[in-house]
DNA sequence: TTGTAAGCGTTATCAT
DNA sequence: ATGATAACGCTTACAA
């Protein structure tokens, strides 16, 4: 009946069905008034019947912007992020644009290439969650003009807008529930040693003992990569450290379960022997037995305020470098619940 | 020192710092021989100076090529997917493909929109892993010529290449495994009523009831919605039945635990009064206690292998239909476990 | 209100 | 071996 059609249909092909320009055409598209009532109505139907659909390349190799954005994290397998990049993905489709995921094991030469990459592929602006160690040596990164908004971190140093949780605070909190239960020596385990955001919720672990005139042993502070394996080898030391402990925090749920993992295989207690909270409040942390008691942030939230803030400066206004911080919650479950048991 | 640019370098640019035609600078940069090596230095210098990144727009509208492929996808927060990503963003990134990520909620709307985002935004090819009629979207999609690849499922009706595990196999092994454990009245909880892959994995469960002169009894099955909201309202309504069981099998591990968390409330004893296999081997399920048993897919090798079947049909040649189908394995874990209990 | 035409940054054809 | 130059499909002055 039709014409079969093996090249893709363009505005040329819409402007002779319909006999008018294809500058008409266009109008129309883009909604521009100016377009008589009934040639509107022809192009529209010429649209309908051929299927055209326009463009985007060319469109954003006139206008400048390609509509997409690229979305840097270490790893979507660690139970954190898919809810993040939920919350990306639901924002920036609703505000009509791409998400580019891209992933990249938290090595810094991984994030620099996909940054590159990014940038080739025209990417109106990137939500990086990583930890820009390369930008030190970089002059390249300085050079481009290209919004980005740093997602679930603080970067010393990094000139950029941020959607992040208090993490300090959340792990004061967490370390304030640990000594409210009686614990007495609170060991903690930390993430990457070079990760903001562990270094953070380290440093709420230490204020929380300072104000509440406890000692920091070094003895009792590991490092777990953020890993279930990284939780479970630094209990693991913790417990042939021979330093006593009867509380634990860990930087986050995996390394807690890992932890809690290997206090079972030990016949350790929980939490009559040592309390535990975790960080993050992922899935797992709530069906795990015991239920981990952590800290729950609104990740869903981060993600659309993040995608918000740079379709903001995408947009060219408001170009204030902000950090947007929101407040973590503590979940009290099982791991950590001494009933009554102060001393 | 050097002048400062605010508008991106182009290749004009380069060609005017290197003293040569942008036409030499666009053969070297594509690696065609032909350019004479000292201009070819000058060249390099050049790009160097200027930290020339070409543009993907342009030359995707030129050589009508995006190098991007979208990714559909139910729902990244559902535990099974993230592996899956992950393989389909490493195998991406090494063909030099970037992912647009499309969360769809299994809404079929959405996933049409989605295609038809995609198309737009030029995608060289698209992974499917979702539920689309194609039946009833078969004229639109069939007019544009987009190579297509189906993830994790056959869609009966879809003209198009698919990589897959073998679900009615894997689902037979379960219920194999159950009833050699002494299970003689198996239930089963199934996920989305039109879900291909459900309905395969009911399909293997019958057969083996089946093979084992076992009754299908309409009042033990169940639909869960592939949720873990779905597994636990099933097996409230499997109990609520009064028809006893002693084994269950759910369409994957959500719903099994679930389930699990029902069978729990209830004070049901597992594995010993109901034995419980799973599907998918998600992380949780090796240390949700009672231990999951579950199939096992090699989830990241089939994300890795649709890309390459997809990267085939976009490069045009070997555009054979064909259908990859990977072997799932049982993981036997304490769920069903009853040691020396046959009876 | 509408059409003509000049780009956007590439690639590729054709002379030279 | 190299350089003009015409596309690619679109938007947008500028003219009419």
């Amino acid at each position: 009946m039709e014409e079969e059609r093996t090249k893709p249909v363009t505005i040329k092909d819409v402007a002779r069905e319909a006999g008018v320009s294809i500058a008409t055409v266009s109008r129309l598209l883009n909604g521009l008034d100016g377009v008589a009532p009934e040639r509107a109505q022809r192009i529209r139907d010429a649209v309908e019947k051929l299927h055209y659909q326009p463009n985007s390349m060319a469109r954003a190799l006139k206008i400048r912007e390609s509509r997409s954005i690229g979305l840097i994290i270490p790893d979507i397998e660690n139970p954190f992020f898919p809810a993040l990049v939920r919350g990306v993905e639901d924002a920036a489709q609703l505000h009509g644009y791409a998400v580019i995921l891209c992933n990249t094991d938290g090595k810094p030469t991984r994030e620099e290439e996909y940054m590159k990459f990014l940038y080739q592929k025209q990417v109106d602006g990137i939500l990086f969650a990583g930890n820009l160690d390369f930008a030190e040596n970089s002059h390249w990164l300085s050079t481009i003009q290209l919004p980005i908004v740093l997602l679930d971190r603080r970067i010393p140093g990094a000139p950029y807008s941020a959607v992040l949780s208090a993490n300090e605070d959340g792990a004061y909190l967490a370390v304030q529930h640990l000594i409210a239960q009686g614990c007495r020596q609170i060991a903690v385990i930390g993430g990457r040693a070079r990760s903001p955001v562990s270094n953070e919720r380290l440093q709420g672990y230490r204020q929380a003992l300072i104000d509440n005139k406890m000692e920091a042993d070094e003895m009792l502070c590991k490092e777990g990569n953020f890993s279930f394996e990284g939780g479970y080898q630094a209990m693991e030391s913790l417990l042939a450290g021979g330093k006593p402990f009867d509380g634990l925090f860990a930087a986050n749920d995996m390394m807690a379960i890992g932890a809690l993992q290997c206090l079972e295989r030990h016949g350790r207690k929980v939490p009559e022997e040592i309390a535990v909270v975790g960080y993050d409040d992922i899935q797992m942390a709530a069906w795990y037995k015991p239920a981990l008691t952590t800290m729950g942030q609104p990740v869903y939230e981060m993600g659309r305020l993040a995608v918000a803030k740079l379709v903001e400066e995408i947009g060219g206004k408001n170009v204030v470098r902000q950090e947007q911080i929101l407040q973590p919650h503590l979940v009290v479950r099982q791991s950590s619940l001494r009933k009554g048991q102060e001393r």
